[in-house]
DNA sequence: GTAGCAGCGCGACTTTAGTCACTGCGTGGT
DNA sequence: ACCACGCAGTGACTAAAGTCGCGCTGCTAC
């Protein structure tokens, strides 16, 4: 939680809302952000807080979720290096509208709300930036709210595995084959439901030939007959 | 869809987005705004297609929605007098990720993407009044998300019956009474489900005694006990 | 009038989601 | 070696959500 650092300012350059500064902007910027560190695990802030500034992730990986009563958990979003989180309320003045935690040992750059406030207003571009930030942060809004209202269960972890299996899957002679990377909680907090049903769901597409499941390890046998089920409704 | 108006001046400065612009600004910016007009029914654009402008509703009102392929329809929001609609892809480019329609007849300034974006370089506190306005969205986005993925059509039913019970109810001696402002079918796209279920959460609210339905004409017998309902979870 | 039509009630049913309780497996710690 | 613990699979069940089909009403247009 040292108050400057060298890269500082390359690491903000890097997050794609102050790219067009020009290095002593930069400087400028970077000498009124505090650095702070969390280790895995760690809440930045929780649902409901008043909000204090503009943090972006330098290092490391957050989570962004809601939690019920009843102990059930909603992911909004989970960002990595050079995203920014809790742009919103820094406008608005509000309250955080969910919680943010640390998923590995992080670093993140924090940036008062007033101070920020005062450079957006000596630099419009920064401003509209944020706007395109918050622009797509909104669309991921709408697109979970579509999955939550139109889709089953089923349809979205098909979606989520036929997403991991471009990103990162192995062509082998019997199919396409990757490894989960969450826990099957962790997959159900995504998708906002329970972890049984997860477990069952990958079942139930193994016995219908379309998928093998070894633990972690996922064969799609039949990307197909996998993608057709996305096709169906929604 | 007139270019100019004497009035648009002054009614985009009710919008809260240019509240403290002078008067000579506001008429520069009314110089590059065009007046549309809509009737009612009548889809302002469409999930999907790009973005060309910034829509501000001066007169009427308009719903906000996303549709599936199998009919159903997921309402994001009901705009009126003052707000501005499609903020976002104004800035990131994107497509607009919803339709929006007209509800009632409804006059809409709008505001080419080039002009607005101009107009807020040269003028930071609208695009961070912008800013605070999709805040404002993005806010109510979330609580969408999270009453679809923690409570039931039961309890979000309720939650819209004492919220418009609160707004527009009438005292009287067997308790709080008001219409519905929709049809089961609006009512039900708005909470992300079908027409049928409206209509039996109601005659079961009905026969556990909390409620007295006639047509449109609700009666809330027991306003305590049906409050009650929303804590239960969540 | 009456024909058409939107809105609503409702029964019967299927599917999906969620809950509870329990078992089993591997890994890391002591 | 053994225990604790996190994670995964599973059966049995309940409840919620959604589907289909039909019948009823009340309104409006011709």
């Amino acid at each position: 939680m040292r108050p400057e650092h060298p890269n500082l300012a390359a690491s903000l350059q890097k997050t794609g809302l102050f790219s067009n500064l020009t290095p002593s902007e930069l400087q400028l910027l970077a000498a009124r952000t505090v650095r702070k560190l969390f280790s895995a695990g760690e809440l930045l802030f929780s649902e409901g807080e008043p909000c204090t500034g503009l943090h972006i992730v330098s290092r490391g990986k957050v989570r962004i979720f809601k939690t019920s009563i009843s102990g059930r958990e909603q992911v909004l979003a989970v960002e990595g290096p050079g995203s920014s989180v809790a742009e919103l309320p820094v406008f608005d003045g509000g309250p955080y509208p969910a919680s943010v935690v640390a998923v590995e040992d992080s670093e993140i750059a924090f940036i008062s709300r007033r101070d920020f406030h005062a450079y957006c207003m000596e630099h419009p571009d920064v401003a509209l930036k944020v706007l395109a930030v918050v622009g797509a942060r909104l669309r991921r809004l709408v697109g979970i709210i579509e999955e939550l209202s139109f889709t089953t269960i089923r349809q979205r972890l098909v979606a989520t595995l036929v997403k991991i299996a471009q990103a990162q899957g192995q062509q082998t002679p019997q199919g396409i084959e990757f490894r989960l990377p969450d826990s099957h909680q962790e997959i159900a907090n995504q998708l906002g439901t329970v972890r049984e049903l997860i477990s069952r769901n990958l079942m139930r597409l193994q016995a219908e030939g379309l998928i093998e499941v070894d633990a972690r390890r996922i064969l799609v046998k039949d990307m197909t007959g996998l993608s057709a089920l996305l096709e169906a409704s929604s």
